[in-house]
DNA sequence: CCCATCGATACCTACGAGGTATCGCTCATG
DNA sequence: CATGAGCGATACCTCGTAGGTATCGATGGG
């Protein structure tokens, strides 16, 4: 039996249009963004919904909304996109490494786990062999989409909050979580918190972070789009935060750290994409093993991190050896 | 922050193209599968070269190998080809349940596990709200293949041997192994084996399985592309064969079954993708779960299956109710 | 040494992606 | 209830490029 070409006839262009359109819900906006006019891009979903034979969205002149199958499409859409994205970006990796140049790029949370970071990239520089790591620091949640879309060779992930299915793991770290408080506070005298003493504290609304589309969801707490901004929200007794406790060692003298016993433990990862089977990633994947049963305190250099949001211009990398 | 759209430049086609080059390694014979001339083949896959600024393909005009690059974007390729099928597939799925003809795909190994899967697919059936399940038999292996395509919505893995990275599983069963002889061999008289007295029998060479290419490997076994084929081999005296403790009851008169002590357990899995929150599924994993806390025989109706091989006309199913 | 094999190049054609202008429907507004 | 703004669909045109044919140039076998 002879293996066959790929017989369907979706185009990733048109997949590209789709998703741009049912995540605006609304077509010209998509055109916008997809740096083209309205009209063809009706033609390309209603010619994408004939060959499909499926509804993809309902419309109105006053508002188009997802169907069942377009749900679907939609979720399934972007993960093949991704895939896509990252056999583009892979590539290039490893064209650029075999030209000579290799190098990880190492996708982390801004703001977390510094000192255990700090501590794996000094352990793996060490290593003979060991190659140029490029960390990428990404709003909350950002990392896993790097992985996945290949922009990232591995990410620093947060159980259970980011999702590692489909992805090697090895952990790194578990602890509990602690609530930031503003000093002084009422709530700063008790020994120890629970999650229900923290919500819906009148004069410490939780804060809100812009979700992957760039909006803030509803409430009375305040717009924060970086952790310096929120500490600052903190001392200044507008907001709180619930936080894994090793934070407590970036955090201000103006602030109190109260442990929260019901949090849920923060398990922190360290995550690669399984057929990876790079030496590169599998050198850091043992050496992140290796660090569990080190000595704690190595000698420590200072880290250049490059930051880099969610768009599109290339992270910029700052060398680590 | 605006979510952007893809801005890659990768296009599908242009991928398919290259995976078929690179798993060919041969220009003439891809463009034939691909249907279309050799030469816009040529083009396209320079073209791709020249964009990713990689180098995929090294060409003399006497061989056509690949480049570190290249291996990466074929393995990288294949994955997002397959996640572009899955998405065409699942939504056509949805839509045709969304139209009130509901229905589910379940792969499975050729000749394996068939009590299980009958008490399963019973169980299932019983369920109230329980829909049309179509079974589709394949090769040892292709499971995989099709629930990463979207042409299977859950499969019956066998571990280790099938690669579940990535699927959410339910185990089912774990069994050992045994070897199938042929009645009156030298072997039969043992009350059990090792591995090691079974390779390099000089009269039962083993058999060779097609690869996912359709070529044979190598080597002094007969080659085979069926169970029922090869059990005849094993009646002849020609080969033997190693296989999960269940297949028992699958054998014929003139085969013996000993117990292979040293080779790995077997467990049998039912499997998804992870993200596939269809009703249906987790109905069918419930039962799963369910059933291995049942009492043992439930009445069993006879169960028709539909069979397919890996190549691309559409499976036909039969109707479970 | 010559021919078979195979990928690259040159050149042409035609399909379809994308643009502009405009229509038709729906709802908010006075 | 009339009007206009907002939005998706339709009509029509243009041009880029995917794909075809013919042929070249390199390489290795007989």
């Amino acid at each position: 039996m002879v293996l066959l070409a790929y017989p369907f006839l979706m185009e990733s262009r048109e997949l590209r249009y789709f998703v741009a359109v049912a995540e605006e819900l609304h077509f010209g906006r998509a055109a916008q963004r997809l740096n083209m006019a309205q009209p063809p891009l009706s033609r390309a979903i209603s010619l994408l919904e004939r060959r499909l034979g499926a509804e993809l969205l309902l419309r109105t002149s006053r508002s188009v909304t997802l169907t069942e199958a377009g749900t679907v499409l939609l979720r399934e859409g972007r993960a093949a996109l991704d895939a896509m994205e990252a056999a583009e970006h892979r590539t290039r990796r490893a064209a650029l490494a075999a030209a000579g140049r290799p190098g990880l790029v190492l996708a982390t949370k801004a703001g977390a786990s510094g000192e255990l970071l700090a501590k794996l990239l000094d352990a793996y520089a060490a290593d003979p062999g060991s190659i140029r790591v490029d960390v990428v620091l990404c709003a909350p949640g950002e990392q896993e989409r790097l992985l996945r879309n290949g922009r990232a060779d591995v990410a620093i992930l947060h159980q259970p909050f980011d999702d590692t299915t489909g992805f090697d793991t090895e952990e790194l770290l578990t602890e509990g979580q602690i609530a930031v408080l503003p000093a002084g506070h009422a709530l700063t005298t008790r020994e120890n918190l629970r999650l229900k003493d923290l919500t819906d504290v009148e004069d410490l609304p939780a804060p809100r972070w812009p979700g992957p589309d760039g909006t803030y969801p509803a409430g009375p707490g305040p717009e924060v789009h970086s952790h310096t901004q929120l500490l600052q929200l903190i001392s200044l007794g507008r907001t709180l935060m619930v936080a894994p406790d090793s934070c407590r060692s970036q955090l201000r003298d103006d602030v109190v750290a109260v442990p929260v016993t019901d949090a849920p433990e923060v398990t922190t990862v360290i995550a690669w994409p399984p057929q990876s089977r790079s030496r590169a990633v599998a050198d850091l994947g043992r050496t992140s093993l290796r660090l569990r049963s080190l000595p704690d305190q190595a000698p420590r250099r200072p880290v250049m991190m490059a930051t880099a949001g969610p768009a599109w211009p290339r992270a910029a990398g700052a060398p680590q050896g």
